[in-house]
RNA sequence: GGGGUAUUAGCUCAGUUGGUUUAGAGCGCUGCCUUGACAGGGCAGAGGUCACUGGUUCGACUCCAGUAUAUCCCACCA
């Protein structure tokens, strides 16, 4: 026999996704069938591919081949995401090993290395899903920054502005020193960290006693501008109205009352640092106080640090409380557990910093994307409970800052004329920027070089949250036969993290740009973990290399091992065992395969056995199809692949083989053949959303007998249920059959000894117990 | 601090509106099997007082309350 007994998925996968690329079945336009669409959750393009886009891939990819199957328009669009933060940080990384600084070069130099960088990288990852076997619509790769897609966020960012949804703010906000930007309130990860409570005494002005305030951020005494006791609390009652002098600085500044203090915590006061703490910006600002910033952009000291100047903040930490113990001033320190927040990105310490930020209005937006998902069901979520902490985000939501201090991204498009807070316009361009200016200001003398755009760029979200529409150009042509096909798209397949970053976003970008859902289905895979529950990641190096596991296991074996435990919205304790089940199944429909290949046929009659084990083969078939489509209905996809495990390897291999295999050397009956051949290709377009290369090289091989031109693009089974009765009564031959095998076990009898099967009335063999 | 979700065989999970299940699956485990598709295999098995405590009910893994544990999300306590 020349076809080896092992499968070999290295020898024939990439030739398989040749083939499909050659033929263009990937590949979509409109036409008169039912869309069936979906957008990739873009990764980032500094990204390789790791085991969550693994796990996010396959599904998606099973559920576009499936569809495809089913007859519908299969389109899958693939793309990357800008990632301005992460992507910066990494050029800006590259720029430092080649010598030079960000800041010693232009913000166009910059970009012209940053798209240099995402040129050499950018498709990195969309090659490593190819390997995967994923079948999108490779002629519709985009990407956040392509032309037409920044565009699209430009006209949408104006018409928000029109609106009066976007506008600019004083306010306090997450910096992260590192990357020297703001980030939003959803890109803070809030740790616990053990550090200290420093007990810090205050001199009281004009007497000989001292105020005592314990603080986690001794460094921040500089910027305090007031110290604020409880109005009930009567152990500073005599206070009221003096001041305290500022340690190290010596500044003078007021007592204030105010009922905010926890009169349990430390020793009653509070310190006020409005410039560094969310709260105390409020007090200030209650009080008329003084705010002062002590902070560089970097987080290092400032002037107002006096000879801590230049310094960065946690050095100083510990320096000042050394000079304050020195002066006697600090009274005691304690451990202390308290929550940091931290940057996504970065993961530097962010510090609260008031600046002037771009804001998104958020209430309006929330209103049709919360009726959305809770109210008509115009959207689902898969699991459901999920619903309940998009409810949660959904109707707690704060404005947006939408701007970051970087290069990277879509430019803000507001160009300031003048030093005024309002001397500004929003326009798409600078042409319509100078024309808007020149009425705003009432001054027809200025000019281009006159405008200055805005410094920053937009946060990434603000462009992948019209993902969904941007890709088939929905904002700028709206009236496009590709958008008004494709749009809404029909499932959208991520994980649970990016739920408030990415999905609720753009149901509401869906209906406030579209007045439509973005898409109908979600469903919120789990997270990859290892099997001691812990997340994977690179620094724990837990994380097993995709393409190592896909060349070792071959593309199929490990799509089946992730979907094996793949329950929607339960964590993925990924194992290696579980590709290699996917191999072991692998390589048991390959020898069916053989198995049937190497029959010789002849035309001789067809055995009762034979016969009746293929009519209850169809029967079994037919059932558990319509599971698997139930399963598939219900997005449990584990469900629908471990239903086509068993109906392939226990009902087609154990038994339905087993029943119709000629004796060694004999030829079987044409009509069994030709029958097994019909039901294994059944088999084979079940199997292919899941196995699509083995399924595929097992189909051609069948070649001469199929009608379509590849399984790729045949058609899903539809049997109908034929005689139900077939189903329990082999049941109860099974049954019979292994108690016949138990007893012949027990009795050490050979196999190959033929015994006598009686069949006794079973009325009277309850005559005979009751006797 | 507030909410969500979970707790079923060694592991990972099903168990759909309370009574056809004596509680299931896959993997793992145990025993036996060397020529004829496949040891990446075959056959036959073992294994669970459904976290705990009450309650509702003729009847609860399934509903309710509480406890414990785990996990996730949200929140400005110095």
């Amino acid at each position: 026999m020349s076809i080896p007994s092992k499968y070999e998925a290295e020898k024939v996968e990439d030739q398989w996704y040749n083939y499909w690329m050659d033929n263009g079945y990937f590949h979509s336009t409109p036409d008169s069938r039912e869309p069936y669409t979906i957008v990739i959750p873009p990764p980032n393009v500094t990204g390789i591919l790791h085991m969550g886009h693994m796990l996010n891939n396959t599904l998606q990819d099973v559920l576009i081949r499936r569809a495809r199957l089913m007859g519908k328009n299969a389109c899958w669009v693939p793309g990357t995401d800008h990632a301005s933060i992460a992507t910066e940080a990494k050029v800006v990384a590259r720029l430092k090993d080649r010598g030079i600084e960000k800041s010693d070069i232009s913000r166009e130099d910059f970009l012209d290395y940053a798209w240099e960088w995402k040129n050499e990288y950018g498709n990195v990852i969309l090659e490593q899903l190819k390997k995967l076997g994923c079948s999108c619509d490779w002629e519709r790769t985009k990407f956040t920054m392509d032309e037409d897609m920044s565009a699209s966020v430009i006209r949408v960012f104006v018409d928000l502005y029109n609106k009066g949804m976007i506008y600019r703010g004083y306010r306090m906000v997450n910096w992260d020193p590192e990357a020297r930007t703001t980030l939003s309130d959803e890109e803070v990860i809030y740790e616990e960290r053990q550090g200290l409570l420093y007990y810090i005494a205050y001199p009281v002005e004009g007497s000989d006693e001292q105020l005592v305030v314990a603080t986690t951020r001794p460094e921040t005494i500089l910027g305090d501008t007031a110290i604020c006791i409880h109005p009930q609390d009567e152990r500073y009652s005599h206070l009221k109205d003096k001041r305290v002098i500022v340690p190290i600085c010596n500044r003078s500044i007021p007592i204030i009352e105010d009922e905010y203090v926890d009169l349990e915590f430390g020793t009653g006061c509070l310190k006020v640092t409005p410039a560094h703490d969310e709260n105390d910006k409020a007090l200030g600002e209650k009080h008329n106080l003084e705010t002062i910033d002590i902070f560089n952009a970097d987080a290092s000291l400032n002037s107002h640090g006096i000879h801590y100047e230049g310094k960065d903040r946690f050095v100083v930490r510990k320096e000042i409380s050394a000079e304050l113990e020195g002066l006697g001033l600090l009274k005691k320190t304690e451990p202390y557990t308290n929550k940091v927040g931290t940057s996504e990105r970065t993961k530097a310490v962010i510090e609260p910093r008031l600046s002037e930020q771009w804001f998104l209005k958020m209430d309006t937006l929330a209103k049709p994307a919360i009726d959305a998902v809770l109210h008509t069901g115009e959207v689902k979520f898969f699991p459901k409970k999920f619903e309940n902490t998009y409810r949660h985000w959904m109707e707690n939501i704060r404005d947006w800052n939408i701007s970051r201090q970087l290069w990277w991204g879509q430019r803000i498009p507001a160009y300031y004329y003048g030093k005024g807070s309002q001397d500004y316009v929003v326009a798409e361009d600078a042409d319509m920027a100078l024309k808007l200016a020149r009425d705003k200001s009432g001054n027809d003398k200025l000019q281009t070089t006159d405008l200055l755009q805005d410094e920053d760029v937009l946060d990434t979200w603000f462009s992948s949250w019209l993902w969904p529409i941007s890709v088939f150009d929905g904002i700028l042509k709206p009236e496009n036969e590709d958008f008004k096909y494709y749009y809404p798209t029909s499932d959208l397949v991520t994980a649970p993290d990016i739920l408030f970053f990415w999905v609720a976003r753009m149901i509401m970008a869906g209906y406030e740009f579209k007045g439509q859902r973005p898409f109908e289905n979600i469903y919120l895979t789990g997270i990859v973990r290892d099997k001691q529950r812990r997340k994977m990641s690179k620094s724990l190096g837990n994380s097993p290399d995709a393409l190592e596991l896909i060349a070792h296991y071959g593309a199929d074996s490990v799509r089946v091992g992730l979907m094996l435990s793949s329950a929607a919205g339960n964590d993925l304790l990924f194992d290696e065992a579980l590709c290699q089940q996917g191999k072991n199944f692998a390589n048991k429909v390959w020898n069916a395969f053989r198995l049937i290949q190497g029959w010789e046929i002849q035309d001789i009659p067809q055995t009762e056995a034979a016969k009746l084990g293929l009519e209850w083969y169809r029967a079994k078939l037919a059932k558990t199809l319509s599971e698997i489509n139930d399963h598939f209905d219900k997005y449990r996809i584990s469900d629908a692949l471990m239903s086509v495990y068993k109906l392939v390897w226990d009902d087609f291999c154990s038994w339905l083989l087993e029943i119709v295999k000629p004796a060694y050397q004999q030829p079987i009956d044409r009509i069994t053949y030709n029958t097994i051949i019909e039901l294994f290709e059944a088999n084979l377009r079940i199997l292919h959303p899941f196995m699509p290369f083995l399924s595929e090289e097992i189909w051609q091989r069948f070649g001469k007998r199929a009608k379509e031109q590849a399984l790729i693009v045949s058609s899903w089974p539809v049997i109908t249920l034929e005689d139900q009765e077939m189903i329990p009564e082999f049941e109860f031959a099974s049954t019979v059959i292994s108690a016949v095998r138990n007893i012949r076990k027990e009795k050490n009898l050979a196999n190959k000894e033929a015994l006598e099967l009686r069949l006794i009335d079973k009325e009277k063999l309850n005559q005979r117990w009751d006797v």
